[in-house]
DNA sequence: TATATATAGTGAACACTGTTTACTTACGTT
DNA sequence: AACGTAAGTAAACAGTGTTCACTATATATA
Protein backbone atom coordinates (compact mmCIF):
# COMPACT_ATOMS: atom_id res chain seq x y z
CA UNK A 1 0.00 0.00 0.00
CA UNK A 2 2.78 2.34 0.70
CA UNK A 3 5.01 3.03 -1.53
CA UNK A 4 8.29 4.56 -0.71
CA UNK A 5 8.04 8.42 -0.86
CA UNK A 6 9.49 10.67 -3.25
CA UNK A 7 12.31 12.86 -2.88
CA UNK A 8 9.48 15.72 -2.80
CA UNK A 9 7.53 14.06 0.02
CA UNK A 10 10.96 13.54 1.96
CA UNK A 11 11.75 17.37 1.35
CA UNK A 12 8.15 17.86 2.80
CA UNK A 13 8.32 15.69 5.71
CA UNK A 14 11.90 17.42 6.17
CA UNK A 15 10.91 21.15 6.57
CA UNK A 16 7.66 19.86 8.75
CA UNK A 17 9.97 18.60 11.19
CA UNK A 18 11.76 21.73 11.43
CA UNK A 19 9.06 23.73 11.84
CA UNK A 20 8.01 21.37 15.01
CA UNK A 21 11.74 21.93 16.28
CA UNK A 22 11.20 25.37 15.99
CA UNK A 23 7.96 25.23 17.69
CA UNK A 24 9.06 22.77 20.63
CA UNK A 25 11.57 25.26 21.34
CA UNK A 26 9.46 28.49 21.42
CA UNK A 27 7.32 26.49 23.77
CA UNK A 28 10.41 25.49 26.09
CA UNK A 29 11.62 28.95 26.30
CA UNK A 30 8.55 30.91 26.09
CA UNK A 31 5.52 28.47 27.31
CA UNK A 32 2.86 27.83 25.08
CA UNK A 33 1.33 31.32 25.03
CA UNK A 34 4.50 32.66 23.85
CA UNK A 35 4.43 30.83 20.47
CA UNK A 36 2.64 32.92 17.37
CA UNK A 37 2.92 31.64 14.02
CA UNK A 38 4.75 35.22 13.13
CA UNK A 39 7.79 34.08 15.52
CA UNK A 40 7.72 30.77 14.56
CA UNK A 41 7.92 32.05 10.58
CA UNK A 42 10.44 34.12 11.82
CA UNK A 43 12.88 31.43 13.05
CA UNK A 44 12.67 28.75 10.41
CA UNK A 45 12.90 31.43 7.67
CA UNK A 46 9.59 30.90 6.14
CA UNK A 47 7.06 33.66 5.63
CA UNK A 48 3.59 33.05 8.57
CA UNK A 49 1.64 32.12 5.14
CA UNK A 50 4.04 29.21 4.44
CA UNK A 51 3.32 27.45 7.75
CA UNK A 52 0.07 26.54 6.09
CA UNK A 53 1.25 24.53 3.75
CA UNK A 54 2.76 22.26 6.17
CA UNK A 55 -0.34 22.79 8.62
CA UNK A 56 -3.89 23.42 8.88
CA UNK A 57 -4.00 24.96 11.69
CA UNK A 58 -1.97 26.35 14.42
CA UNK A 59 -3.98 24.02 16.46
CA UNK A 60 -2.39 20.97 14.18
CA UNK A 61 1.31 21.98 15.42
CA UNK A 62 0.71 22.12 18.80
CA UNK A 63 -1.90 19.03 18.82
CA UNK A 64 1.56 17.39 17.39
CA UNK A 65 3.70 18.55 19.77
CA UNK A 66 1.09 17.30 22.23
CA UNK A 67 1.09 13.71 21.46
CA UNK A 68 4.83 14.20 21.51
CA UNK A 69 4.35 15.22 24.58
CA UNK A 70 2.43 11.69 25.89
CA UNK A 71 5.03 10.02 24.43
CA UNK A 72 8.18 12.37 26.10
CA UNK A 73 6.12 11.99 29.34
CA UNK A 74 6.36 8.09 29.07
CA UNK A 75 9.52 8.03 28.00
CA UNK A 76 10.72 9.66 31.05
CA UNK A 77 8.91 7.45 33.14
CA UNK A 78 10.63 4.52 31.95
CA UNK A 79 13.63 5.63 31.93
CA UNK A 80 13.37 7.04 35.68
CA UNK A 81 12.03 3.28 36.66
CA UNK A 82 14.36 1.25 38.31
CA UNK A 83 13.63 -2.50 37.05
CA UNK A 84 13.15 -5.35 39.57
CA UNK A 85 12.17 -3.57 42.15
CA UNK A 86 9.35 -3.50 44.94
CA UNK A 87 5.95 -2.43 43.26
CA UNK A 88 5.38 -0.21 46.26
CA UNK A 89 8.21 2.00 45.47
CA UNK A 90 7.82 1.50 41.27
CA UNK A 91 4.07 2.81 42.28
CA UNK A 92 5.32 5.82 44.26
CA UNK A 93 8.37 6.17 41.92
CA UNK A 94 6.05 6.43 38.93
CA UNK A 95 3.60 9.31 40.87
CA UNK A 96 7.48 11.40 41.39
CA UNK A 97 8.16 10.78 37.62
CA UNK A 98 4.75 12.13 36.69
CA UNK A 99 5.15 15.39 38.99
CA UNK A 100 9.27 15.58 37.96
CA UNK A 101 8.18 15.84 33.98
CA UNK A 102 5.24 18.57 34.84
CA UNK A 103 8.24 20.80 36.32
CA UNK A 104 10.91 20.23 34.08
CA UNK A 105 8.85 20.29 31.31
CA UNK A 106 5.58 22.54 32.43
CA UNK A 107 5.15 23.66 28.25
CA UNK A 108 4.52 19.86 27.42
CA UNK A 109 2.37 19.14 30.49
CA UNK A 110 0.02 22.31 29.94
CA UNK A 111 -0.21 21.09 26.46
CA UNK A 112 -1.12 17.36 27.50
CA UNK A 113 -3.48 18.48 30.35
CA UNK A 114 -5.32 21.25 27.59
CA UNK A 115 -5.44 19.74 24.15
CA UNK A 116 -8.46 20.23 22.54
CA UNK A 117 -8.30 17.93 19.48
CA UNK A 118 -6.43 15.29 21.30
CA UNK A 119 -7.96 14.46 24.64
CA UNK A 120 -9.18 10.80 24.73
CA UNK A 121 -13.31 10.36 23.66
CA UNK A 122 -14.31 8.23 26.42
CA UNK A 123 -13.94 6.94 29.64
CA UNK A 124 -13.28 3.47 28.16
CA UNK A 125 -10.31 5.19 25.67
CA UNK A 126 -8.18 6.41 28.55
CA UNK A 127 -8.15 3.34 30.32
CA UNK A 128 -6.36 1.55 27.16
CA UNK A 129 -4.11 4.93 27.00
CA UNK A 130 -0.72 3.42 27.75
CA UNK A 131 0.76 5.92 30.20
CA UNK A 132 -2.83 5.18 32.20
CA UNK A 133 -2.84 1.65 31.44
CA UNK A 134 0.71 0.66 32.84
CA UNK A 135 -0.63 1.93 36.31
CA UNK A 136 -3.12 -0.08 36.27
CA UNK A 137 -1.63 -3.22 35.34
CA UNK A 138 1.06 -2.74 37.80
CA UNK A 139 -1.73 -1.77 40.45
CA UNK A 140 -3.93 -5.20 39.24
CA UNK A 141 -0.54 -7.14 39.33
CA UNK A 142 1.20 -6.28 42.99
CA UNK A 143 -2.40 -5.92 44.76
CA UNK A 144 -3.24 -9.58 43.47
CA UNK A 145 0.04 -11.16 44.50
CA UNK A 146 -0.13 -8.98 48.03
CA UNK A 147 3.23 -7.05 47.75
CA UNK A 148 0.65 -3.83 47.98
CA UNK A 149 -2.52 -3.86 50.45
CA UNK A 150 -5.48 -2.43 48.48
CA UNK A 151 -7.43 0.22 51.06
CA UNK A 152 -10.91 -1.33 51.60
CA UNK A 153 -13.69 0.07 49.38
CA UNK A 154 -11.05 0.70 46.43
CA UNK A 155 -10.56 -2.04 43.32
CA UNK A 156 -7.12 -1.52 41.70
CA UNK A 157 -8.86 0.57 38.42
CA UNK A 158 -10.33 2.84 41.08
CA UNK A 159 -6.82 3.49 42.72
CA UNK A 160 -5.00 3.76 39.76
CA UNK A 161 -8.31 6.99 39.17
CA UNK A 162 -7.55 8.13 42.79
CA UNK A 163 -3.67 8.20 42.44
CA UNK A 164 -4.21 9.42 39.39
CA UNK A 165 -6.20 12.69 40.29
CA UNK A 166 -3.79 13.03 43.14
CA UNK A 167 -0.57 13.50 41.26
CA UNK A 168 -2.17 15.09 38.86
CA UNK A 169 -3.68 17.49 40.54
CA UNK A 170 -0.89 18.40 42.66
CA UNK A 171 1.13 18.69 39.47
CA UNK A 172 -1.30 21.28 37.82
CA UNK A 173 -1.84 23.07 41.11
CA UNK A 174 1.80 23.74 41.18
CA UNK A 175 1.77 25.01 37.66
CA UNK A 176 -0.84 27.52 38.76
CA UNK A 177 -2.98 28.23 41.81
CA UNK A 178 0.22 27.33 44.09
CA UNK A 179 3.12 28.30 41.51
CA UNK A 180 4.46 30.84 44.13
CA UNK A 181 4.81 28.11 47.13
CA UNK A 182 8.87 27.14 45.55
CA UNK A 183 10.41 24.88 47.38
CA UNK A 184 7.91 24.05 50.21
CA UNK A 185 5.36 22.24 47.26
CA UNK A 186 8.45 19.76 47.07
CA UNK A 187 8.65 19.24 50.74
CA UNK A 188 5.14 18.85 50.84
CA UNK A 189 5.09 16.36 48.00
CA UNK A 190 7.73 13.87 50.07
CA UNK A 191 5.23 14.34 52.87
CA UNK A 192 2.86 13.20 50.61
CA UNK A 193 4.44 10.13 49.43
CA UNK A 194 6.00 8.72 52.28
CA UNK A 195 2.37 9.09 53.91
CA UNK A 196 0.92 7.24 51.18
CA UNK A 197 3.47 4.23 50.59
CA UNK A 198 2.93 3.41 54.40
CA UNK A 199 -1.23 3.47 53.43
CA UNK A 200 -0.66 1.13 50.51
CA UNK A 201 2.11 -1.45 52.08
CA UNK A 202 1.09 -4.77 52.90
CA UNK A 203 -0.35 -5.32 56.56
CA UNK B 1 -10.23 57.81 58.18
CA UNK B 2 -12.94 56.68 55.58
CA UNK B 3 -15.02 59.70 54.92
CA UNK B 4 -18.37 58.89 53.34
CA UNK B 5 -18.94 58.71 49.54
CA UNK B 6 -19.63 61.31 47.42
CA UNK B 7 -22.25 61.24 44.72
CA UNK B 8 -19.65 60.72 41.81
CA UNK B 9 -17.87 58.66 43.65
CA UNK B 10 -21.33 56.54 44.17
CA UNK B 11 -22.03 56.88 40.25
CA UNK B 12 -18.35 55.77 39.56
CA UNK B 13 -18.50 52.53 41.94
CA UNK B 14 -22.05 52.01 40.55
CA UNK B 15 -20.88 51.99 36.89
CA UNK B 16 -17.93 49.89 38.14
CA UNK B 17 -20.21 47.31 39.27
CA UNK B 18 -22.17 47.51 36.47
CA UNK B 19 -19.25 46.45 34.19
CA UNK B 20 -18.56 43.19 36.69
CA UNK B 21 -21.69 42.41 35.62
CA UNK B 22 -21.47 42.13 32.57
CA UNK B 23 -17.84 40.77 32.31
CA UNK B 24 -19.36 37.99 34.60
CA UNK B 25 -22.57 37.20 32.36
CA UNK B 26 -19.75 36.77 29.34
CA UNK B 27 -17.79 34.61 30.70
CA UNK B 28 -20.79 32.57 32.50
CA UNK B 29 -22.07 32.08 28.79
CA UNK B 30 -18.94 32.35 26.52
CA UNK B 31 -16.61 30.61 28.61
CA UNK B 32 -13.03 33.10 30.23
CA UNK B 33 -11.85 33.36 26.34
CA UNK B 34 -14.99 34.76 25.26
CA UNK B 35 -14.34 37.98 26.89
CA UNK B 36 -12.66 40.87 25.11
CA UNK B 37 -13.01 44.62 26.11
CA UNK B 38 -14.94 45.46 22.59
CA UNK B 39 -17.80 42.99 23.29
CA UNK B 40 -17.57 43.88 27.17
CA UNK B 41 -18.07 47.98 26.31
CA UNK B 42 -20.54 47.36 23.88
CA UNK B 43 -22.77 45.15 26.38
CA UNK B 44 -22.33 48.14 28.60
CA UNK B 45 -22.74 50.66 26.21
CA UNK B 46 -19.50 52.36 26.52
CA UNK B 47 -16.54 52.66 24.08
CA UNK B 48 -13.77 50.32 24.31
CA UNK B 49 -11.49 53.13 25.77
CA UNK B 50 -13.92 53.89 28.32
CA UNK B 51 -13.27 50.62 30.50
CA UNK B 52 -9.98 51.70 30.90
CA UNK B 53 -11.01 54.65 33.42
CA UNK B 54 -12.42 51.81 35.82
CA UNK B 55 -9.77 49.38 35.21
CA UNK B 56 -6.59 49.49 35.19
CA UNK B 57 -6.08 46.08 32.89
CA UNK B 58 -8.38 43.57 31.73
CA UNK B 59 -6.46 41.60 33.98
CA UNK B 60 -7.75 43.77 36.88
CA UNK B 61 -11.27 43.01 35.37
CA UNK B 62 -10.69 39.01 35.52
CA UNK B 63 -8.48 39.70 39.43
CA UNK B 64 -11.74 41.05 40.55
CA UNK B 65 -13.99 38.31 39.26
CA UNK B 66 -11.87 35.66 40.38
CA UNK B 67 -11.74 36.69 44.06
CA UNK B 68 -15.55 37.03 43.86
CA UNK B 69 -15.47 33.04 42.53
CA UNK B 70 -13.56 32.13 45.69
CA UNK B 71 -16.25 34.07 48.00
CA UNK B 72 -19.31 32.15 45.59
CA UNK B 73 -17.48 29.13 45.69
CA UNK B 74 -17.13 29.16 50.13
CA UNK B 75 -21.03 30.10 49.94
CA UNK B 76 -21.74 27.43 46.94
CA UNK B 77 -20.13 24.66 50.17
CA UNK B 78 -22.18 26.31 53.05
CA UNK B 79 -25.34 26.60 51.43
CA UNK B 80 -24.72 22.74 50.36
CA UNK B 81 -23.64 22.05 53.76
CA UNK B 82 -25.90 20.24 55.92
CA UNK B 83 -25.48 21.09 59.33
CA UNK B 84 -25.13 18.87 62.41
CA UNK B 85 -24.15 15.72 60.25
CA UNK B 86 -21.48 13.81 61.01
CA UNK B 87 -17.76 14.55 59.89
CA UNK B 88 -17.64 12.40 57.53
CA UNK B 89 -20.12 13.10 55.44
CA UNK B 90 -19.61 16.67 56.22
CA UNK B 91 -16.03 15.93 54.75
CA UNK B 92 -17.29 13.92 51.44
CA UNK B 93 -19.88 16.82 51.10
CA UNK B 94 -17.69 19.43 51.34
CA UNK B 95 -15.51 17.41 48.23
CA UNK B 96 -18.39 16.67 46.41
CA UNK B 97 -19.41 20.76 46.97
CA UNK B 98 -16.17 21.95 45.74
CA UNK B 99 -16.32 18.98 42.67
CA UNK B 100 -19.62 20.43 41.61
CA UNK B 101 -19.25 24.08 41.65
CA UNK B 102 -16.66 23.29 38.95
CA UNK B 103 -18.99 21.81 36.82
CA UNK B 104 -22.06 24.90 37.08
CA UNK B 105 -19.49 27.71 37.28
CA UNK B 106 -17.06 26.43 35.25
CA UNK B 107 -15.46 29.77 33.79
CA UNK B 108 -14.90 30.94 37.76
CA UNK B 109 -13.41 27.58 38.61
CA UNK B 110 -10.61 28.14 35.52
CA UNK B 111 -10.13 31.69 37.24
CA UNK B 112 -9.59 30.22 40.84
CA UNK B 113 -7.26 27.76 39.24
CA UNK B 114 -5.25 29.74 36.88
CA UNK B 115 -5.57 33.51 37.95
CA UNK B 116 -1.67 35.36 37.91
CA UNK B 117 -1.88 38.12 40.58
CA UNK B 118 -4.86 36.60 42.86
CA UNK B 119 -2.96 33.36 43.65
CA UNK B 120 -1.34 32.77 47.57
CA UNK B 121 2.27 33.80 47.51
CA UNK B 122 3.11 31.34 50.17
CA UNK B 123 2.19 28.07 51.56
CA UNK B 124 1.78 29.55 54.98
CA UNK B 125 -0.85 32.26 53.32
CA UNK B 126 -2.34 29.13 51.70
CA UNK B 127 -3.30 27.40 54.43
CA UNK B 128 -5.17 30.07 56.21
CA UNK B 129 -7.21 30.87 53.19
CA UNK B 130 -10.54 30.25 54.38
CA UNK B 131 -11.79 27.70 51.75
CA UNK B 132 -8.60 25.39 52.68
CA UNK B 133 -8.69 26.47 56.15
CA UNK B 134 -12.33 25.20 56.80
CA UNK B 135 -11.43 21.79 55.66
CA UNK B 136 -8.23 21.92 57.84
CA UNK B 137 -10.34 22.46 60.34
CA UNK B 138 -12.87 19.97 59.84
CA UNK B 139 -10.21 17.34 59.72
CA UNK B 140 -8.47 18.85 62.81
CA UNK B 141 -11.66 18.60 65.06
CA UNK B 142 -13.07 15.17 63.49
CA UNK B 143 -9.65 12.95 63.69
CA UNK B 144 -9.05 14.32 67.33
CA UNK B 145 -12.54 12.90 68.74
CA UNK B 146 -12.31 9.73 67.06
CA UNK B 147 -15.00 10.27 64.76
CA UNK B 148 -12.97 10.09 61.69
CA UNK B 149 -9.85 7.42 61.05
CA UNK B 150 -6.60 9.12 60.38
CA UNK B 151 -4.68 6.67 58.08
CA UNK B 152 -1.11 5.79 59.34
CA UNK B 153 1.36 8.10 58.11
CA UNK B 154 -0.96 11.23 57.48
CA UNK B 155 -1.25 13.82 59.84
CA UNK B 156 -4.30 16.00 59.36
CA UNK B 157 -3.35 18.92 57.13
CA UNK B 158 -1.60 16.30 54.94
CA UNK B 159 -4.97 14.78 54.63
CA UNK B 160 -6.40 17.69 54.26
CA UNK B 161 -3.80 18.50 51.42
CA UNK B 162 -4.41 14.98 49.80
CA UNK B 163 -7.77 15.50 49.56
CA UNK B 164 -7.54 19.03 48.27
CA UNK B 165 -5.24 17.47 45.34
CA UNK B 166 -7.55 14.75 45.00
CA UNK B 167 -10.71 16.36 44.75
CA UNK B 168 -9.06 19.70 42.54
CA UNK B 169 -7.23 17.50 40.42
CA UNK B 170 -10.41 15.66 39.45
CA UNK B 171 -12.49 18.87 38.82
CA UNK B 172 -9.35 19.94 36.70
CA UNK B 173 -9.04 17.29 34.96
CA UNK B 174 -13.16 16.60 34.09
CA UNK B 175 -12.91 20.23 32.64
CA UNK B 176 -9.37 19.79 30.27
CA UNK B 177 -7.87 16.28 29.67
CA UNK B 178 -11.25 14.11 30.27
CA UNK B 179 -13.88 16.36 29.51
CA UNK B 180 -15.62 14.11 26.78
CA UNK B 181 -15.95 11.47 29.48
CA UNK B 182 -19.80 12.62 30.22
CA UNK B 183 -21.78 11.17 33.21
CA UNK B 184 -19.11 8.23 33.20
CA UNK B 185 -16.99 10.75 34.97
CA UNK B 186 -19.87 11.72 37.57
CA UNK B 187 -19.91 7.80 38.11
CA UNK B 188 -16.58 7.23 38.88
CA UNK B 189 -16.41 10.35 41.32
CA UNK B 190 -19.81 8.24 43.05
CA UNK B 191 -17.67 5.48 43.37
CA UNK B 192 -14.30 7.50 44.68
CA UNK B 193 -16.22 8.79 47.05
CA UNK B 194 -18.01 6.04 48.70
CA UNK B 195 -14.16 3.88 48.53
CA UNK B 196 -13.18 7.19 50.98
CA UNK B 197 -15.56 7.46 52.77
CA UNK B 198 -15.21 3.87 53.93
CA UNK B 199 -11.57 4.44 54.08
CA UNK B 200 -11.64 7.27 56.60
CA UNK B 201 -14.83 5.86 59.09
CA UNK B 202 -13.70 4.66 62.41
CA UNK B 203 -12.94 1.40 63.12
C1' DT C 1 12.70 18.35 -24.98
C1' DA C 2 8.84 21.38 -24.64
C1' DT C 3 4.59 22.08 -22.24
C1' DA C 4 1.16 21.73 -18.92
C1' DT C 5 0.29 21.16 -14.03
C1' DA C 6 0.75 20.88 -9.38
C1' DT C 7 3.59 22.50 -5.49
C1' DA C 8 6.28 25.84 -2.52
C1' DG C 9 6.50 30.23 -1.09
C1' DT C 10 5.25 35.22 -0.62
C1' DG C 11 3.09 40.02 0.47
C1' DA C 12 -0.87 42.10 1.52
C1' DA C 13 -4.95 42.15 3.51
C1' DC C 14 -8.91 40.83 6.87
C1' DA C 15 -10.79 40.44 11.24
C1' DC C 16 -9.72 40.11 15.51
C1' DT C 17 -7.14 41.17 20.22
C1' DG C 18 -5.49 44.61 24.41
C1' DT C 19 -4.02 49.21 25.07
C1' DT C 20 -2.66 54.26 24.52
C1' DT C 21 -3.06 58.86 22.98
C1' DA C 22 -5.15 63.17 21.90
C1' DC C 23 -9.25 65.19 22.19
C1' DT C 24 -13.91 66.77 23.65
C1' DT C 25 -17.64 67.10 26.78
C1' DA C 26 -19.65 67.28 31.12
C1' DC C 27 -19.36 67.92 35.99
C1' DG C 28 -17.92 69.73 40.65
C1' DT C 29 -15.67 73.40 43.18
C1' DT C 30 -13.91 77.70 44.34
C1' DA D 1 -19.16 82.51 36.10
C1' DA D 2 -14.69 80.36 35.44
C1' DC D 3 -11.43 77.02 36.24
C1' DG D 4 -9.87 72.29 36.75
C1' DT D 5 -10.86 67.68 36.95
C1' DA D 6 -13.22 63.61 35.66
C1' DA D 7 -15.84 60.89 32.07
C1' DG D 8 -16.10 59.43 27.63
C1' DT D 9 -14.68 58.87 22.76
C1' DA D 10 -12.45 58.08 18.00
C1' DA D 11 -8.46 56.73 16.08
C1' DA D 12 -4.40 54.60 16.05
C1' DC D 13 -0.61 51.14 17.44
C1' DA D 14 1.12 46.71 17.86
C1' DG D 15 0.06 42.26 18.16
C1' DT D 16 -2.69 37.83 17.02
C1' DG D 17 -4.42 33.71 13.53
C1' DT D 18 -5.72 33.16 8.92
C1' DT D 19 -6.88 33.74 3.88
C1' DC D 20 -6.31 35.26 -0.80
C1' DA D 21 -4.26 36.38 -5.07
C1' DC D 22 -0.08 35.92 -6.98
C1' DT D 23 4.66 34.24 -8.52
C1' DA D 24 8.17 31.31 -9.01
C1' DT D 25 9.83 26.53 -8.99
C1' DA D 26 9.79 21.95 -9.41
C1' DT D 27 7.41 17.81 -11.19
C1' DA D 28 5.06 15.04 -14.52
C1' DT D 29 3.17 14.32 -19.02
C1' DA D 30 2.82 14.63 -24.22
Amino acid sequence: MSTTPTPSERRFEKNRQAILDAARSIIMEHGVDGLSMRTLADLVDYSPSALYKYFKDKDEILDELTTEAWRLSAEYNQRHMPASEEPITMLMQSGMNIYEFSKQYPAQYQLMMSSTRTSPKSLEEFMEHPNFKGLRMLLAQSTDSGQLRLPEGFTPDLLAFALWFLVHGASVLRGSLMREFGEDFDGLMDELYTALSTLLSPQ
